[in-house]
DNA sequence: AAGCCCTTTTAACCTTACATTAACAAAAAT
DNA sequence: ATTTTTGTTAATGTAAGGTTAAAAGGGCTT
């Protein structure tokens, strides 16, 4: 069994700490990229899979959380940790509704942001056991590749999908015959739920059922008041 | 619609702040049970099952730590926030290696909490599929999915079951043969004992009977004044 | 900056699903 | 006999979901 390093997107402005957090996270036997400022962040990421980013809130060009809803958009999973100026308040609340796993404030300290990671990891360890490789889904007559965000019927013409679309259906997918509660599919892709994000997610149903009714034998059934569910007969 | 809010224990000794905060809490829509310290923070942890738990380090008794610790004997998956006096390293090294999610530095934005909670209970959300086996009767003919909440008959089409429907099937079948008592179904589906609640649920004992006498080995019966029973012969 | 394209949200309107209540009939208990 | 409980059907009001279109927002190009 070969252990795979933890592979770190570390996206900081000021070259002299970046140098050091970067130094000290590779001591401490992690993977670390690092980028000068928020382009360079998102081209990095593009180019690879990270299993953490840590991102400076404060930076030119684009700031940490343009970033870090960017990244989201293209993943909905790889854990957040901003690194914020001062206990900025506002920055904080910004932070979680970007979907930001944690916050540290700088200045901070070395081992408690080493301990953050360890938890997170932790975290991101039980969850992805089963789901690790989950991007292509076969859908009665569709292939949906949801890492490319397309959909092939009969292995014609590749349709693109939108980031929402293809997340919507990704989850649909992963509960195949089962239910996929609204708050779920809420909570993970709008991470807010309530009227407005829940009609919003009703339109993408449409959407979906209209890319879907190619294959008379997929449906997605709606169970009131609890979710949908995507069935292959 | 039926919400299930969320459980969260709460364990602060402080009384003013305890109070204060598991007011907010429930404010902001959350089911809180609050212990004022280690020993019966553990008592209520036993007694039931949270989302959250919130446990204030610094308490006489137990501190926050060592709860935690018997908590995660008990259970490894429900997430931890630690209440830290102040910006304590060692505290907050020390939350972690017991296995929290998080921790606050006292004095603590409120919404920064909120944000927290709301964080946590989303990375939780993902986790929670659970399995289908204990959801599935089978009552005569007929097979009763009640977490997709349909009826088969003979492995026909599914019949959909509206969610009152659904619950009354479900605790019939759980009592099958046996009385089910008026009142059990109207305290866990109706929450609720009175004159009309009583007869709503006559009426949906209708809607079953219609639903099941396709199968006329199966029947509801009625004991007057206690409740009913549903029978396969 | 203006315009365009793509995505997402908001709004509007309509349909379906559900739960409750009323009304009356039938059984059972007193 | 009459009061209480149950059986059943239908009517009503409300909430959730389906669908389409328009508005809003962001990035990119010119």
């Amino acid at each position: 069994m070969e252990e795979q390093k933890k592979k770190i997107l570390l996206v900081e402005d000021d070259p002299n700490f970046g140098i050091i957090l970067k130094d000290y996270l590779m001591m401490n036997d992690y993977d670390v990229v690092h980028a000068k400022n928020g382009m360079e962040g998102f081209e990095k990421f593009k180019k690879d899979d990270y299993d953490l980013c840590i991102l400076d809130v404060m930076m030119p060009y684009k700031d940490g959380f343009t970033l870090a809803k960017e990244i989201r958009e293209k993943n909905t999973d790889v854990p957040i940790v901003f690194l914020t100026a001062k206990t900025m308040k506002e920055d904080v609340l910004k932070g979680y509704k970007v979907g930001a796993d944690d916050y540290l404030n700088k200045p901070f300290d070395s081992e408690v942001l080493l301990m953050k990671i360890k938890a997170i990891m932790q975290r991101k360890a039980t969850e992805t056991i089963s789901d690790s490789k989950q991007f292509e889904f076969k859908i009665g007559r569709f292939d949906l590749n949801s890492k490319l965000r397309f959909l092939k019927f009969d292995g014609g013409d590749p349709v693109k999908l939108s980031p929402k679309e293809n997340e919507l259906l990704r989850l649909l997918a992963l509960h195949e015959n089962d239910l996929m509660p609204r708050e779920l599919a809420l909570t993970k892709i709008w991470r807010d739920d309530n009227y407005f994000t829940s009609r919003s997610m009703d339109v993408y149903i449409a959407k979906l059922r209209k890319y879907l009714k190619l294959d008379e034998k997929v449906e997605i059934l709606n169970i009131h008041g609890e979710g949908f569910r995507l069935v292959v007969n």
